[in-house]
DNA sequence: CCCTTGGATTGGAGCGCTCCAATGGTCTAG
DNA sequence: CTAGACCATTGGAGCGCTCCAATCCAAGGG
């Protein structure tokens, strides 16, 4: 920076002034300053700058699974709605695990970030009180009401009766969930579950199976249910990756679905979607949330402390192929099974 | 930090010196730093201390499609190997505009970033070699061979080939190939489809159609194919998300596949292993390429500039259930379709 | 003609840390 | 008993920037 402004003979503040490109610099000393800078390849340090300014413009974005299409799409609305701010995101990755979490947490507040997005942490709801007593942070996709921090979430409890109504609707009584272990709104859609499955007088035959997070977890929940006395008519998965896997282990034992099985899956991402799959499945508006909780966050930002913002969006069924009325018990054998779609 | 050495009765040199758990301290003194630090809820300022230290210990890492689970995997490699080597990775989106990557780039470089890795980008290669010029740049999963930079890739025109010859192998000869457009690895695997049909005699028959980046990009191209009046027996995409769209526009079509049509994509990811989908594909190892392009950074970092290094690891093909021998001509009429799988 | 006004420019004091050379103290060997 | 060695500890000079108050200059008003 001292070269440049020795160059451009003008002093270290100008350059400064003309870096950020402030109002107040004759053109001419703008033009020579940005010449300077050009031929000498200087390129302004953020540490420094950030440093300087005590501000980072930055939000730290805490993630777990890259790999579920699901948190993509979160992430794409937070980078979206953050760049329209002028906000730079800083991407962490916990890979589900809460110590790595809460690392990556203390990185992002040595860094100074101005403020937190946690998509579907794992953190326990103490340390999360604790980070949002200190920190604007705001935790959106999960499913509990976590005191102390603004939350962004789809209605998870809904969601799930949505998919238990529509099950029981068919005629469906003895209805399985595979739940997702330790993921953040795990307890809310199992809780949805339950909450449906007695609604509709069918408590006695609420199901739950620790399933996990994605396809490979869901083989063996498949398994032990298939062979229980009477299996499950039909199946609720925490996921649409569970959902898949769930699938496909039918598939590989000869059960129809949805002519022996049906299956609902949630979070309506694309693979939901695609024909061969067509998985009746939750939709969560994962833009709009990820939108929102950098607003959310903003919002805080600007206002300071106070009563926890608590966002809930709306979910919906997406009806597709792998669900349908269960057989008629007097017509189980001999039967040809019909075929999906 | 001049509170924590005051409290603990030290210099500030002392505090950092704790901070960086520096051997030569002696426990009495490390232990009512640490206190003093816990008490006053002391975070050591990471801009502050990088910017003494000239060093950030971080690598940037650039992706433009966090929806694909190709790129999470390849991530997910990435960042485990940077953790293990006492790195941070900084994740910018690049969000597929060669514009916006630039300016990612631009950003790492004022974060002083020690390195970077570019996970499948649309910079030009002139831009690359601009960069790769000032600064240890891992290009990867990026098919053709950039001059300057350091690139590690699975052979896509090995792979191309790979799955052009299973399917003239199998009798095919009306191949179509839906290209990935400005995809990173396109050009490299519409090359390996071009010699695979060469190769086999067919080089007539050549026919590639702009594509895209995800299932709905294939849908068009699928549409005009089966217009032709003699639409391809068999189709290779550029990725398994083109070629799960492709599936479902064949099967609104009521295109049997592999009966009429045979259908090969390219990554392996997730998706194309489920029974539903049971994609033909071309598996590369995302892991490896993850890791190993962090690997050969950290080689570049400490040996400085040099003779561009290139990794290339071997495609394999999974054979699934999409791809099968082409309809005799004459059963043409008034056969059952072969029923998939 | 002097004083005021306001915009462009500048010097210098920090931001919170690390690193180096120097200090003080303790231990060992001559 | 003392020189040398060795360790823990310290003060101070930076790292590259921003921001503030101060300065300068030209234009305009009385």
């Amino acid at each position: 920076m001292e070269d440049v402004a020795q160059r451009a003979n003008v002093s270290r503040a100008l350059v400064s002034l003309v870096m950020n490109d402030s109002p107040q610099v004759s053109d001419e000393k703008r033009r020579s300053v940005l010449l300077a800078a050009e031929e000498l390849g200087y390129r302004p340090n953020l540490m420094a700058r950030q440093l300087a300014q005590k501000r980072t413009h930055t939000i730290g974005v805490l993630v777990n699974d890259l790999r579920n299409p699901f948190f993509g799409e979160v992430v794409d609305g937070i980078e979206a709605a953050a760049a329209e701010h002028g906000f730079q995101i800083l991407i962490l990755n916990g890979r589900r695990d809460p110590e790595r979490e809460l690392a990556a947490v203390e990185t992002f507040l040595q860094f100074r970030v101005e403020g937190l997005v946690l998509v579907g942490p794992r953190i326990s709801d103490g340390d999360l009180a604790r980070i949002g007593a200190s920190t604007a942070c705001v935790v959106v996709a999960s499913g509990a009401s976590h005191p102390g921090v603004d939350t962004v979430v789809t209605d998870g409890h809904r969601g799930a009766e949505l998919a238990v109504q529509h099950l029981t609707g068919l005629g469906h009584r003895r209805i399985a969930h595979i739940d997702g272990a330790a993921n953040a709104s795990a307890e809310e859609r199992r809780g949805g579950y339950r909450a449906g499955m007695r609604a509709a007088g069918l408590g006695h035959l609420i199901d739950v199976r620790p399933g996990g997070d994605d396809e490979a977890d869901a083989l063996d929940v498949i398994d032990a249910l298939l062979a229980e006395p009477e299996p499950p008519t039909a199946i609720f998965a925490f996921n649409d990756l569970l959902a898949a896997g769930a699938l496909d282990r039918l598939d590989d034992a000869g059960v129809a679905v949805p002519g022996d099985v049906s299956l609902v899956g949630f979070d309506n991402t694309f693979i939901s979607a695609l024909r061969h799959l067509s998985l009746t499945t939750v939709d969560q508006p994962t833009l709009s949330m990820g939108r929102l909780s950098v607003t959310t966050l903003l919002h805080r930002l600007s206002e300071g402390p106070g009563e926890p913002i608590r966002h809930t969006l709306q979910p919906e069924l997406m009806l597709r192929a792998t669900s349908g009325p269960p057989r008629e018990p007097e017509a189980a054998a001999g039967d040809a099974a019909p075929a999906r779609r």
